[in-house]
DNA sequence: CATTTGTGAACTGTCGACAATCTTCACGTC
DNA sequence: GACGTGAAGATTGTCGACAGTTCACAAATG
């Protein structure tokens, strides 16, 4: 899990960036990934002072980090009571979810109308990646290059600011889907499921495409929030 | 133009909100209105110190309020060289109306299936307001209650999710489209054009709601992006 | 004259400190 | 036993300060 703002998808430049020297984006990171792996839980409460401590800084970068998760939705706050990590409700995930749909079913259908067959190509090739990973059993990568799919799919939409806000929402869907601690549904279906969408835009079928995909996410969705629903409420 | 991140359409509540006393809310108020009358014009630099001592504070509550502006969109930060003015170009706007257009279309859909006629008539009374200040050549007003007109709708569709994105967007809209200077069409006819939403909403038509609020929301950015691309490209 | 180098001013990132506020929890009252 | 009261402790919002970096501009170089 890599810097929430900035380059998490390099596009081949001359020289790589150097590690942030940023103070608050590291402790933006390494937030985020307490949250993910379950280290801080959903309405725990993030004590600035207590974090500065434990990671030997001042509380000015620590306040920008969670100010900064803020705006991304992973944490509240709560002005002179401080800041906690954002608890969802299975409300709330399926209007997260919903959000998502919006955008990617709109995302994909202006990348049907300008796709290549490289790009295709290229989709297709993560899919396939997909299938291997689900073969070896690596389901945490899994997810994560499941995301990277849908990301690419965003970006070929071609409005990087939609894209922007899909990174946001896989950030929240993440940390709300951590929770759960179990897969939703067997790995190597989920994989093979992406067949069809590669098929649809192969083909530039933005009928097709769209009520597929539409399907697709909306499978997750349901299965999601059912979940959540059982466990949390 | 009030605080940005919370309440400023209060859904009739019983007491309006203190005004905050956060002083980095009232900051970002501040930022926020001189980009919107041009005291702060796009690209330019807003040093912290130099602001701290204008408002007499520290800089600390200066920099949360650029960084929540940051996420907002409005201002950019490049690390050790400071904070702008985000700067929007013809082809940056037009991917915001693009945004615009797909969360209020979704939005617009998840409403149609869900209001009373109590909320068209509210709605519709939000029309006659826009149609009296045309009348009236309260222009500035006018901007405003449309936006307001547009969230309305939004809010039907109830994800809240969206309806902050909303908010987000059509800030942003104001600050590029302050820019202009002048207004893109003849207000009365704009005015006008909200009449048939209203109809299709009275007839619960989801896709004539859709047809007509694409168009409706596609002439306002056709006309906007154009002028922006004489003005400044 | 164009380009590079050097210098000082201004600025950002980070720090530690203080006052005001919130939370906790024991205590007393009904 | 439930509920309001108040003091102690912890935490936030804000502040001023310092070091390292960047910017603007003058001097030097080809």
């Amino acid at each position: 899990m890599t810097n929430i703002d900035k380059a998490s998808h390099p596009d081949s430049a001359l020289f790589s960036e150097l590690p942030s020297a940023d103070l608050a984006s590291r402790i933006a990171d390494q937030v985020l990934q307490a949250i993910g792996d379950g280290r801080l839980i959903p309405g725990q409460k993030v004590a600035e002072a207590q974090l500065a401590r434990e990671m030997g800084t001042s509380r000015a970068p620590v306040r920008e980090a969670l100010r900064l998760l803020e705006s991304q939705g992973l944490i509240v706050s709560h002005p002179r009571r401080g800041f906690f990590v954002h608890s969802y409700d299975a409300d709330e995930l399926d209007d997260i979810y919903d959000l998502r749909e919006c955008l990617e079913l709109h995302a994909a259908e202006a990348a049907v109308a300008r796709i290549t067959d490289a790009d295709v190509d290229r989709l297709a090739a993560q899919v396939e990646l997909l299938k291997r990973l689900a073969q070896d059993g690596q389901m945490q990568e899994q997810v994560t290059q499941d995301y990277e799919f849908h990301r690419m799919l965003c970006a070929l939409g071609d409005n990087m600011r939609v894209v922007r806000l899909f990174d946001q929402i896989a950030t929240q869907l993440r940390a709300g889907i951590a929770l759960l601690g179990r897969n939703y549904d067997d790995p190597w279906e989920i994989a093979q499921s992406h067949d069809v969408l590669i098929d649809a835009l192969r083909q530039k079928d933005a009928a097709r495409l769209r009520s597929e995909l539409k399907e697709h996410l909306e499978e997750a969705r349901f299965q999601v929030v059912a979940l959540f629903r059982n466990d949390n409420g």
